[in-house]
DNA sequence: TGTACCATGTAATGGGTTACATGATTCA
DNA sequence: TGAATCATGTAACCCATTACATGGTACA
């Protein structure tokens, strides 16, 4: 389905800063977490077979005494194949499995007050959700016009418009939902 | 991250009616598209577990001359256990994993006309996308009104409105991206 | 000195897709 | 008679998560 896009994840962090595995982890869970996420013991792997593979390459600094940290960055092959990737057109994905959804489809086996309680229970964890996102927003204040702006921070912003407006309209919809229920 | 979620999504389907296993594939491709998939390969073993757990049985039918199908339907148990998990709160699902918008996360590599080219590209997939799920609309045009609908084709309906607006959001959302990207 | 965090790896397991494998039925 | 569809199963593989495993650093 995916076809190895966790290479060109870590590909694109490391055309815009050298890190180390460990920084990647922390930028999946905080930049990348709407679209995308890995954890540690899927980056080290990875990391050794592009730097098998040419695409990175690492130098070892030593943080303190003794701790070894593997400073990797891209290289030209690496870029090249970011390069390619970045404009080659990849399918919709699959609807995300969604339990809820599931849950709400079957719930003409239940009756309409416990469908009530369940909607208003999901819609306060999406209010939640989306609060959480606006906040995040205070990173692009300082960006007057757009049009000026950094290219990474102007891409950012793009995919961080994306992630509120899907949470939106998610609530927007359990709101409709509540409204049909009431009214049955 | 989803504990077993297709035995609940196996039993929802024979709740509301008796059927084989490929038949249950077909209606994971037409009904639950949206929020759930599953192939046969992925069934037929399910249906295996849950017939020695003694949660769904099969009689089998002939059709034709030797041709044999495994109808199967839900037992006592498997209503029970359905029962309690459709009023069990369950996580919001972790985004969907999302090439695009990995690619225009990144997209500060590559210049704004190759990033108008692939918004535009991705825009037209999702309006037609959108189109072929308002075609489905169809289906609850003879409900003239939803407050005494069955409730079967009432649950249908409310998923069914997540999808769509869940893809008007989505259009919405890139068409701001071109606006935005216009007029950099 | 203890706690939170930095840092790197591997192993076991689960969930899911694609491919392999087989054969019957229906209808043109 | 050939093609599309019905029908059931297994095997190999990929992706990802959780758990296992280790040890250093910074700071209160």
């Amino acid at each position: 389905m995916c076809m190895g896009a966790l290479k060109y994840a870590i590909l694109g962090l490391l055309n815009r800063r050298s890190m180390t595995g460990y920084d990647m982890a922390k930028e999946f869970e905080n930049a990348l977490f709407e679209f995308w996420n890995a954890k540690h013991s899927q980056i080290y792997p990875e990391l050794k077979q592009l730097t098998e593979k040419g695409l990175v390459e690492y130098k070892i600094e030593i943080s303190g005494n003794v701790l070894e940290k593997k400073i990797y960055s891209i290289t030209d092959a690496g870029k090249a194949e970011l390069a390619q990737w970045a404009v080659t057109p990849h399918k919709i994905p699959a609807a995300t499995k969604d339990e809820f959804r599931l849950q709400l489809f079957f719930s003409d086996s239940i009756d309409n007050e416990q469908r009530l309680n369940i909607l208003s229970a999901k819609l306060a964890e999406h209010e939640n959700k989306l609060a959480h996102l606006r906040q995040k927003s205070a990173i692009f204040d300082h960006i007057a016009d757009m049009s000026d702006a950094a290219e990474a921070e102007f891409t950012d912003y793009l995919v961080w418009l994306g992630a509120v407006k899907r949470e939106e309209s998610c609530c927007d919809w359990l709101r409709k939902c509540i409204e049909l229920c009431e009214n049955k």
